[in-house]
DNA sequence: TGCCTTATCTTTACAGTGACAAGATATCGC
DNA sequence: GCGATATCTTGTCACTGTAAAGATAAGGCA
């Protein structure tokens, strides 16, 4: 690190930094490899060195977005007063990050990079189902733990990005919705089945 | 229609159903501007005087794809003895569509192409929108037809988008945790809360 | 200290993309 | 039958991701 060109000292990190930077400013169509490589000062071929293409730096990039999801969801969900509530919080928790960064939400579960589920994201996405996983566990106990996460984990995911993509349908107050479905899918989950 | 050269006769269409091709047989990725004109046989500039951009072609797309979704929904859902058994069934079919032909999936739903929502693409989802909303209707009235049936949208989209994302978690039966999911839904739609 | 190996960054190049402009050709209205 | 118009082609431009080759700094070993 003397001052200047050559030897950045950690473009890694800071390619991945400048890649978020770009999401949220300019949007998921900007983020290019020449274009993180603008935003941290260094040629456009530099990156090859760190990333063996664009999905790997795409996958570093969601993989770094998923440290910042789980720490969203846990802020908002554990001052909650029991388990309920706590999945109800982590639930919206989990919309609002999406409808605030949809950029990176994107480029965490778009899965536009096909063969490069890095291990370092693969690990980042464990954490963040383990999480909800969890706290869906609190609710419902460790039986059907498994099958009522995917549905918690469903519901919100698919809430999200219908926001993300506007794909909501008309006539319908999103976040009034939102809690409506995470009420309702609890009561199922906790209520016997009818017959 | 002449015979070969210059006046196709319906290339907008033709560029449409190339598109499709496209993505069935390379996927997502290999779905460009240029690849529709070749697939169709015309030079690279041809479809600006059908499609504006890429985007305006996109959209194009994803309402054909709507029109077989829409489709598929019905014929799947049609014979179900009673108004629960057609709303899993309808439930079950989305999801596989969405397994079965994930790059036209994501073009529906990918909201890839930001100001590019044509009329024809919104009515074709608005259909969509309106078939599942019927189908819920008829379980839990009109009442809270809306949230509901945004409620079975989000779970079903949800699930959809974790699986072609490969963003399934780790020990789950997929199939079965759907229609486990559908179920539970269901159940805390009809049931009243609990207090 | 001085040199040599290695990692990192730059420069240059290439094929492919979306978009635009200008020219060529066929169809349609009169 | 002829001109206006819609449609298609050719050519071009800036931009992208990827690769190869050259330039520069850092570290190891005499």
């Amino acid at each position: 690190m003397t001052d200047k060109n050559y030897h950045h000292g950690d473009l890694r990190t800071a390619l991945v930094k400048a890649g978020r930077t770009i999401l949220e400013r300019d949007g998921l169509q900007a983020l290019t490899l020449r274009a993180c490589a603008r935003e941290a000062g260094v040629s456009h071929a530099a990156p090859q060195h760190h990333f063996r293409n664009m999905a790997d730096l795409m996958s570093a990039i969601a993989a770094s977005g998923f440290d910042d999801f789980v720490e969203a969801l846990d802020d908002h969900s554990k001052n909650a007063p029991d388990a309920k509530g706590r999945l109800i919080a982590m639930g919206i928790a989990y919309v609002v990050f999406a409808s605030e960064h949809p950029a990176i939400y994107r480029v965490m579960f778009g899965g536009d990079a096909p063969n490069s589920v890095s291990e370092q994201l693969e690990s980042a996405m464990l954490q963040a189902w383990n999480q909800l996983h969890h706290a869906v566990e609190a609710v419902v106990g460790s039986d059907q733990a498994n099958n009522d996460a995917l549905l918690v984990w469903s519901v919100v995911h698919g809430h999200a990005m219908l926001r993300a993509a506007q794909c909501l349908p008309p006539v319908v107050d999103a976040d009034l919705a939102l809690r409506h479905s995470l009420e309702v899918i609890i009561n199922g989950m906790t209520l016997p089945p009818p017959h």
